[in-house]
Parts: C-alpha cells; sequence; structure tokens
DNA sequence: AAGTGGTCTAGACCACCGC
DNA sequence: CGGTGGTCTAGACCACTTA
C-alpha cells in the first residue's frame, strides 16, 4: 500500500517491458501524457523515468522522446575477494617474501614505469583449515614513507596494502581470471602431486589517474575456489 | 562550461570524498545548508544527492541525514558472452547432438523439476579459426511449441535458445567459473595432447520467478580464453 | 520543537527535433 | 512551428529523529 507514485510509473512500465507489450527501440510515452495518465505534476514523471534509466529499461534523447533500451545481455556483477569466495575461506596466511626489487622489461611495462624505479615483491600462500590452497604474489610500486610491516602485510587484502596511501574511493581495479597448468614451484606450495589446475586472478590496481600502482596474481588451487556472478 | 548546477555539487562532493576530506561515515552537509552554498533550490540539490547515492557515493537516513558509504571493495563488473571473450572470439560451432533426455537426480535437482519432465540436452563444440576451443553442454527446460531447429542452434548463445519463450527482460542469470582438468572425453574434442586447464564457466537461467529454465556448461581451453571484470 | 530527508506541485525557460 | 526532454524554482506537507 501507498507506494509513492513514481514508483507506481516505474512498475507499471517495467511489467509492460517485461511482459513484452513494450518492446526495445518502442518509445515510451512522453512526459507530459503520463502527467495526465497519473494525474501528477511532469517532476514525480520524470522521477521515475530517471529510474528506469538507471536501472537499463530506457534511455531519453532530448527533442524525441524516451525509447525502451535493448537489455545488456552479457553483463554480469562479481564479487571477488582474494580471501573469501562462495564456497571456501582463507583462515590463515604465510608471508614467503617480502622484498624490494627492480622490475623486468615485461613488469615495468605492466606498471608503466622505467626499469630503474623500485618495486615492492610479496610472495604469500593461502591456508585454509590448515592446507595451502593459494600462491599469492604481489607488486606494489614504492612510494617513499611506505610501512613494509611484515605482520600487517601477511594478513593484508591488496586493497589493504594500497589503502594507506590512496584512499579506496579513488581506486579503480581490473580483474583479469584464467584457468592454468601449476608449475613445479607452485606444485610444491600447493601439494599438488596428481593433475589439478588453477585459477589464476590477477588483480590489477589504478589510481585516479588511470595509472597502474600494483598488480597482484593469485593461483588458486581449482578444488578450492568457484567465482559466482550473478546478472541485475 | 555550464554543466548544470546538480552535476557540480556531484563533483564537488566526489572531489571531496576521493581526497579523504570526507570520509566513510562523515555526514554530507543537510540539503538545506547546499541550498544555500550553491544558491539553488532544493531539487536541484536533491537530483545531485541522487546521483551520489546511486553511485554508492553516499546514503542518506530520512530524519537523519546523508553519509559518505564505505565503498563496496569486492565488486566488479564482468562481461561474459560465451562466443566472445577480451581476446578471441568464436569463428564456428558443429552441433555434437540434440536431445531429448530426461534428467537424472542431480539435474533434476538443479533444475528444480521432476525426473520424469523432459529436458532437452545441447551438445556443441566451439572453433576459433580451425581449432577447437571449447566444449559446450546446454540442459533446457523442454516446453511445447519449443523448435528445435538444429541449423538454428547451432550458433545460438544461451540467451537465444531461451529468449523465443522468454522476453529477455525477464531473464536472471548466474555465472560459476572454475578451473579443472580435462576428462578423456572433452580431451578427445579439444584436441589437448599435454597437460592444460580448462577454464569452465556453468551458466545458469531463471525466469521472473526465479526458477530455473536452463543451465549451460561451457568448458574453454585454457589457452583461449580470459575473462576481465572492472570496479566502478 | 527543530531539523532532517521523502514526496509532490504548478509553473518556468531552454535546447533540440521534425515537420 | 509544436512537441519533446533537460534544468530549475519556490513553495508545500509528511514522517522521522534528536533533543
Amino acid at each position: 500500500m501507498s507506494d509513492p507514485v513514481y514508483i507506481q510509473i516505474v512498475e507499471d512500465i517495467k511489467k509492460k517491458v517485461n511482459s513484452a507489450e513494450l518492446k526495445p527501440g518502442d518509445t515510451v510515452p512522453p512526459e507530459t501524457a503520463l502527467c495526465k495518465e497519473y494525474g501528477v505534476s511532469r517532476m514525480t514523471v520524470r522521477k521515475g523515468l530517471a529510474i528506469l534509466a538507471r536501472e537499463g529499461y530506457i534511455f531519453s534523447v532530448p527533442g524525441k522522446g524516451s525509447y525502451v533500451r535493448k537489455p545488456e545481455v552479457n553483463k554480469y556483477t562479481l564479487y571477488y575477494d582474494e580471501m573469501n569466495n562462495a564456497i571456501n575461506s582463507v583462515d590463515k596466511a604465510r608471508l614467503l617474501e617480502v622484498s624490494i626489487i627492480m622490475p623486468d622489461e615485461k613488469l615495468a611495462d605492466e606498471l608503466k614505469i622505467t626499469r630503474n624505479k623500485h618495486v615492492i615483491m610479496i610472495r604469500r600462500l593461502f591456508y585454509t583449515e590448515g592446507s595451502p590452497v593459494a600462491y599469492d604474489v604481489k607488486y606494489l610500486l614504492y612510494n617513499k614513507g611506505m610501512p613494509i610491516v611484515e605482520e600487517e602485510i601477511e594478513k593484508a587484502t591488496f586493497q589493504e596494502m594500497v589503502s594507506s596511501n590512496i584512499p579506496i574511493f579513488a581506486l579503480k581495479k581490473r580483474l583479469i581470471i584464467s584457468a592454468q597448468i601449476p608449475n613445479e614451484e607452485i606444485k610444491r606450495y600447493l601439494n599438488i602431486y596428481d593433475e589439478l589446475a588453477l585459477l589464476v586472478v590477477e588483480q590489477k590496481l589504478y589510481n585516479n589517474e588511470n595509472k597502474p600502482i600494483g598488480i597482484g596474481i593469485t593461483s588458486y588451487r581449482g578444488d578450492y575456489i568457484k567465482l559466482q556472478g550473478s546478472s541485475d
């Protein structure tokens, strides 16, 4: 009962779209027509249309009208936390190495820096219930004053490592997900004796100006992790 | 030049959040204060705040105020199209089998149907430049009147298979991404002789009432596909 | 009671589009 | 030119929170 009028408008139009009464490309009734239909002022109608627009149902063209949008069928929302996934979570992390290195050509290129800049390398193992489940390497641009406290690094997620330097809102991230066969080193670290695939997640962090500030590569045992995404 | 006022408000507040002048949990100035500050009416201020809210920067509590939100650090947007990914695209598909089956217990359970319902099974191979790159199996609830035209099925994506029955807007989808070692059958289909990991994407389609209408499992050669996601 | 955000009105002017 | 959406005003009433 007593939904605001603009919600009524939103749901009425959604219903028409979902039932194919309004098809992609069709025009939505003009705002003035909806004003009359619902007996409300134009701002109220516009509030409803704004919601439909941001949810991807319609788009508006100034001077022409509003149209039903073709939905983005390939878009999904994925939640990825290197320490937690839908079926498991990391309960222990072991620091293998923290060191300051000079990047090789590939790394310098990826981080968009020259090869004489310092980079922090952090290698860790993630454990669940006593068993190693992932091998993790991170490369961070070295900033003066950056604290390298081993105890803090051990359990930190990538965000946490950089968020002392960069406000989290200013952070942009990209993921690259792939399946790979472990090399001998990773097999040893993850106690892999038989054939087992790795789910490899490469995380790349950018600052506000789209300059890379870090790269992380986490190689999960394939029997440990599943990533989940959903539309809407 | 000449951005509307509400955009000015949005960008000013974004700047304050990104520079940590406003931190998560802090209160945003009340609407009336912003009205005075910018010399505009309340609806204009509210339009700006609405944009900040939908972009995840702030949230509002009736009777109290608006607050800076803690950003969702683990949320990514992923584009997945079974026929196209960031580095490759399928240029040919070969139909291995279309048949109507009775589901086994596991499948019946996943589709939330009884075991006496009919299910369409479609098995395909995807090719890129003449080489097989993925093995694809789909299970669809059988609806009377559902056309099973082999030529159409061959190149159809999952959406296309069901969209003749269900308006696309009404479709919800979930993905499960994992890394696996291929079994002997898939090795044969994908010409895998050495060790090679598979990136397996399970797609589950639901109708408006959240009832499953189909499951698809696409097993990609690990050297063929990389999935990409990004924050924002 | 005073302050907050949520809803809504009845206008206005503008830029853009198609005829 | 009339119709469209985009911006904006100066009010109003409400429910809610805090004190």
